[in-house]
DNA sequence: GCCGTTTTCGGCCCGACTGTTTTCAGTCG
């Protein structure tokens, strides 16, 4: 019982109160209270031992009491109530572009579709065109939306299947058979999305731990029915969870682990580029030990079959077949950059946007998390929806951070802006305001379908501004929801090169833009990059350490990342940059 | 459903855009 799992009963609760066509506030006040439940820096538990949940904003008298239902129950009477109400398949035509509360009630009460297959069949027969609101265009963005989800059915971000694999982890190794164990695949190399979940196990009588996988005590401590296991015979159990994702198990004998795991991390291209060069030394490479004249060479873990084969070890997340072979040879292989290189954070919201954490919490949370500097940016004016700081409250933050820093003189705040970057390619404030901030985020929010062409120039425009650090979320992609906006990347990473602007690596588990293969690029060209929280409240700082494990897969060292600098020398930095404007 | 007020209920972030309409509803950020 997860934090998690009550925020998004909440959410639900919320979305089917809106397809329900209540009071939308009602509504907003449960996605609110799911929001704080997810950012909350307190255990639920000792919050309601102590009694002071209706001390925070947004949770008054009926949440407190469903928290509390919840807590004691497993679940809320009142949301278990309103999904009888409406079929669970409404949830899924949520995530349709372009579809919302609604005009899903609409295609519920006429056409009486409860599920995307529905949707799908209807738009085939063009029945949409006869119902109030929709038109030719609505259909066909119907359509290519359900195309989009279908294209991505059965992928999961990176950070939903390492909380089922550590789970799972956490369950099978308390078997006392399981002497070695991995999570493996996708998720071991740091692929941002993935399509199924790979774990090895190492057993000297797997058949024992197979037997634990179809237990009735295996299935409950993961709270599934027996019906998503399956024991297809032999040592490769698999598993389907409620959310559609597929888990496979792969159980050795001890010695043939090191190989079995080598070859379900994969990349296939890079195990096959292993395998040819095995044939060039004469060595047979299989997910069985390594055989030189069918004789057994012990490996005891992966680092000594790259030995075998002449490399020095690669770290997983390089290991797609993109030269980390011919550099493991040459031995120049990258000395990735590591969480404990970061010596500050940039791109942090506060309550003075849309951030729910104070700009004082922002700031504690930074230096107890052992950080030297802080480098706020919060929305700016034109972003209404996000409460965009004009000059009087840029006036009022900036006096609080003269305060803050007066008051914590071993940490730097930096005053900086997250700026719209307009339809035009302007900044968001003019050049006297600009000039005050200590560095300028510049970010897309807004008239996201120009052609390729247009949204190009209007960011190469941008980056021409001298008061502009860095480019924010630069493709603007939200994985597995929306695609990035049509753009030349490869123009604006060689615009970076020329004016020195410093391309974000955003840390949000949904964004993770720029994606690993361009920031190798941007590494390539002698472009900077900031990884960078894009944090709402204080629980999101920690996502600058987590990202640095996904950016680490662009090749990105110490040097190629800017926050891995000290406060002098980025304050240096920014100076040098605002005195050339 | 929450909040603030100086306690009984009205206001709740809001503007742009799109596609549908023929003046606006719904979605999005």
């Amino acid at each position: 019982m997860s934090k998690h799992e009550l925020a998004r009963i909440f959410n639900e609760i919320g979305l089917l109160l809106e397809i329900k066509g209540e009071n939308p506030f009602k509504a907003r006040a449960y996605y609110k209270a799911a929001r704080t439940v997810e950012n909350l820096d307190r255990e639920l538990d000792e919050l309601i031992r102590e009694d002071r949940l209706k001390s925070i904003p947004g949770f008054g008298r009926a949440i407190v009491q469903k928290i509390l239902e919840w807590r004691a129950t497993g679940t809320i009477r009142y949301y278990e109530e309103l999904k009888q109400l409406l079929p669970a398949g409404l949830f899924d035509l949520l995530r349709v572009p372009g579809l919302g509360p609604k005009k899903i009630a609409t295609l519920y009460s006429t056409l009486k579709i409860t599920d995307l297959e529905m949707l799908e069949r209807a738009c085939q027969q063009n029945q949409l065109l006869t119902l109030p609101g929709f038109g030719v265009k609505t259909q066909a963005k119907i359509c290519a939306g359900i195309e989009f989800l279908k294209e991505h059915r059965q992928s999961f971000l990176w950070a939903v299947g390492m909380e089922w694999a550590l789970k799972i982890r956490e369950h099978l190794t308390a078997h006392p058979q399981v002497s070695q164990f991995e999570i493996a695949g996708d998720l071991r190399r740091y692929l941002p999305v993935s399509t199924q979940i790979n774990l090895v196990a190492a057993a000297n009588e797997p058949q024992l731990v197979t037997a634990f996988w179809s237990s009735p005590a295996f299935h409950q401590s993961l709270g599934l029915n027996a019906e998503a296991f399956t024991d297809r015979g032999g040592n490769t159990p698999s598993l389907v969870l409620p959310n559609g994702i597929k888990v496979d198990l792969t159980i050795v004998k001890p010695e043939a682990f090191p190989h079995t795991l080598l070859f379900l991390t994969g990349s296939a291209e890079h195990t096959a580029a292993l395998q040819r060069l095995a044939q060039e030394k004469g060595l047979a490479l299989e997910a069985e030990p390594l055989r030189k004249d069918q004789e057994y060479i012990d490996c005891r873990d992966e680092a000594e079959i790259y030995q075998k084969l002449g490399l020095s070890y690669i770290p997983p997340e390089l290991r797609e077949n993109q030269g980390e072979i011919e550099a493991a040879a040459a031995g120049n292989l990258p000395q990735l950059v590591t969480a404990d290189d970061l010596q500050g954070i940039f791109h942090v919201h506060t309550t003075a946007s849309d951030g729910i954490s104070s700009l004082r919490e922002q700031v504690e949370a930074s230096i107890a998390a052992g950080f030297k500097y802080l480098g706020i940016a919060d929305h700016s004016r034109s972003a209404f929806y996000a409460h965009g700081l004009n000059n009087d409250a840029l006036a009022r933050q900036w006096t609080e951070i003269d305060r803050l820093n007066k008051e914590y003189p071993n940490f730097t705040i930096l005053k900086g802006i997250e700026a719209d970057i307009l339809p035009s390619g302007e900044l968001d404030y003019d050049p006297e305001t600009l000039a005050k901030f200590d560095f300028v985020i510049g970010s897309i929010h807004s008239q996201f379908r120009m052609t390729e062409s247009e949204m190009t120039s209007r960011i190469l425009k941008a980056m021409d501004n001298p008061f502009l650090t860095m480019l924010g979320h630069p493709t603007g992609r939200i994985l597995l929801e929306r695609p990035a906006y049509a753009i030349d990347l490869e123009a604006v990473i060689d615009k970076a090169a020329r004016t020195g602007v410093i391309l974000e690596f955003n840390a949000n588990p949904y964004r993770l833009d720029l994606d690993w293969q361009w920031c190798r690029r941007a590494k390539q060209k002698g472009v900077l990059i900031a990884i960078n929280p894009d944090a709402h409240s204080t629980s999101e700082l920690e996502l600058v350490r987590s990202g640095v494990l996904f950016a680490r897969k662009g090749w990105l060292t110490k040097e190629d990342v800017f926050n891995t600098r000290s406060a002098q020398e980025i304050l240096a930095y920014l100076k040098k940059r605002r005195d050339r404007s």
